[in-house]
DNA sequence: CTGAAAGCGCTAACAG
DNA sequence: CTGTTAGCGCTTTCAG
């Protein structure tokens, strides 16, 4: 029952009430308006099936009501988790969720950043693989509120909010857990170094070694792609090195000492600490088919606490750097930004010379950093216990948090 | 550098260059200036960063160049697998992409198809759970095109475009693959009975098993909901009913055959296709846990080919039933509804007295269904080889696609 | 309480 | 080739 020709207006409604648009308007948005009137407007509304034009709206308020969030790749699901407290929490408030992967191309990150200028979204949370100075140029202007999933240089006093992942305590809480277990020969099966996640997790790793009393033995780390396959092969590239007794790879290094672990002509290890879950997958599946048994002959940790820690088998124990509520609390920080107290008052700012600048700065910006959590499952049990911890009953993988 | 207050617009350039702001239009639209007043405009708008206001164009235009995918949850590996592709065509095309969960609530799916008519996007790809006859109306009524994942129920001819999966297919392949390499007792983890996938996968496993002459044990079947949790327990239910000889559950039903394939005392079935990866998962551990091997003593596959086939060990056969291809096809058939061929000038429409409808229909509604392809893995090897297919080396689990 | 009218920023007729 | 002008649909003064 449409009004042929196009969708109803304002137009179509005021002529159908016998009123002018400006009080549809009112009584739209409910700004008030006599009763005979509000009832006249909202029935021929009801009889059109009005519905207002959200982008005429935006035109005049210069809001859209709509989010973006940018992020690699989707299929990531550190990124899914993120994605999904975002958008309830984007749908809770009213707002629409725009994705964006950026397909880890540096440019496209900075597009994205740019593009806030074309008023199609309120707002940005953004997790950058690598902080250039284009980025810091980038963010500096942005023409609208910006959170950052990720580590901002801090000298550079970039102006935008960020939330941030404590990796190298993470990490440390998983090598503590390994040694406190009996560990002695920890591994560490590492993503690319030149990536924050990377160096910070390394840096936990040698920490934790060295507040353990344990030898940091360059043998057992290794380097590789975040992925489940580039983890199977980092595992047997780590095996055979380690059961080979030092013959190649390493040029100056020792012999190793492959038996100090169980028994004589063991593995070289007893544990390995793996940079994400991705990682951990794959030497558990490197280890599997060596005939190596988890936790028996060694245990495996993996990083992030996705979806993937309870695919494997044994469920895989993980510490959890809190992608969910990274993404919960950039979310709100963003609306925080969009919509909360505007300028801040509290502070006489420098006002140096560009004062009439692009966007008004409101409160400086904050940092937030998420305190990462220990999830102990099956995959690192103490090697003690029952001769076979793969028939372990079912039910004992239930996660439990740690300091 | 920016005109303080306010970002530039196309007067801030007019002024600047010292053209009318028509000009300052043509230029940046490219249709064609004098040289002079083009190199004058172009140094104008680059001098103050100037960014067309995106929702301006759009009103005026009447596209957003947004699209948007519902579906109830993007922790779904397979809608992360459909997002993917249709991110990345969007993208291409120059569309962005709204994602909405619907979180499987059936009024937030009409709300979807329904707020198509606030102009915010152009075209929604929407996965629904269930089609009701509200679905049916909103999608008739729909204010922008529409392509759904899923199955439309044919009698009632839907005016909108739809890919479908082939369930019934799928499940036939992977029953068909088992059943060719020697199993016999084939069990079938299913999820809710009430929903598509459910009904089909279900019609697949009882025509494949007929067409292999095997025996439908009511016995074998289990139902439960789509996750991994759902699929351990069910497994475990399932080998305990089949190991209690019989006892309780099954009311009329004969003995259970438990001893008929392997070693006597077995567990009564010798592989289980499930609904889903998610199940197949589940159903692994729970087989595990009970010191059963796979493939040794029970085959499993696993359906819709997810990340999560090599996150398990062994890595699982899985029936891919083309989400990603599903993805892309609807993006692509959105796109060309909303950009294509307009009004099907090829058939003399039966012009009832409704002429003048909402939306020109444009070309009649097409159903595209996806072939489903088996990936044998090594959850599925034969029983006999090896005795201990655990310790099958690495690069064993190519992906092979079969008929 | 209500109507007339002015724009939000842009594109596209329509004259010159 | 260029400038003037009329809207896209809505919200919001400003009078009445």
């Amino acid at each position: 029952m449409v009004t042929a020709g196009g969708a109803p207006t304002v137009e179509t409604i005021a002529e159908r009430a016998g009123v002018s648009i400006a009080s549809v308007s009112r009584v739209l948005n409910g700004h008030g308006a006599r009763p005979e009137t509000v009832r006249r407007v909202e029935r021929a509304a009801a009889e059109v099936g009005y519905v207002p034009n959200a982008v005429a709206r935006s035109l005049k308020g210069g809001r859209t009501r709509q989010l973006t969030f940018a992020m690699q790749d989707i299929g990531n699901p550190v990124y899914v988790a993120m994605v999904r407290q975002i958008q309830s929490i984007a749908k809770a408030e009213g707002y629409r969720l725009l994705l964006h992967s950026t397909d880890a191309v540096a440019e496209d990150e900075l597009a994205v950043v740019r593009s806030l200028a074309d008023r199609t979204s309120d707002g940005l949370i953004l997790c950058p693989i690598r902080i250039t100075p284009e980025h810091i140029e980038a963010l500096r202007t942005a023409a609208r509120p910006v959170v950052v999933i990720g580590s901002l240089p801090e000298e550079e006093r970039v102006p935008v909010d960020s939330v941030r992942a404590d990796s190298v305590a993470g990490a440390g809480l998983a090598v503590r857990h390994l040694a406190e277990t009996g560990r002695r020969r920890i591994a560490f099966v590492n993503g690319p170094a030149d990536t924050v996640p990377g160096r910070n997790r390394h840096l936990g790793y040698h920490r934790a070694l060295a507040a353990c009393g344990l030898r940091a033995d360059p043998e057992l780390v290794v380097t590789t792609e975040f992925t489940i396959e580039a983890g199977a092969s980092a595992m047997h590239r780590l095996l055979d090195r380690l059961t080979a007794g030092g013959a190649g790879t390493s040029a100056g290094g020792p012999g190793v000492s492959a038996h100090e672990p169980g028994d004589p002509g063991g593995p070289g290890l007893d544990a390995v600490f793996c940079a994400n879950d991705q990682l951990a997958l794959g030497a558990s599946q490197a280890l599997h088919s060596r005939g190596l048994r988890i936790p028996g002959d060694v245990a495996v940790v993996g990083m992030d606490d996705t979806v993937l820690v309870r695919a494997g088998w044994p469920p895989l124990t993980s510490v959890d750097l809190g992608s969910a509520e990274r993404g919960r609390i950039a979310a709100e920080m963003l609306l925080e930004r969009i919509s909360g107290p505007r300028a801040g008052s509290g502070q006489k700012a420098g006002s140096g010379p560009g004062s009439g600048s692009v966007r008004d700065p409101g409160p400086p910006a904050r940092t937030r950093t998420v305190t990462p959590r220990l999830v102990v499952r099956a995959s690192s049990a103490p090697a003690r216990p029952g001769p076979d911890p793969h028939a372990a009953p079912a039910g004992h993988d239930r996660g439990e948090a740690a300091s």
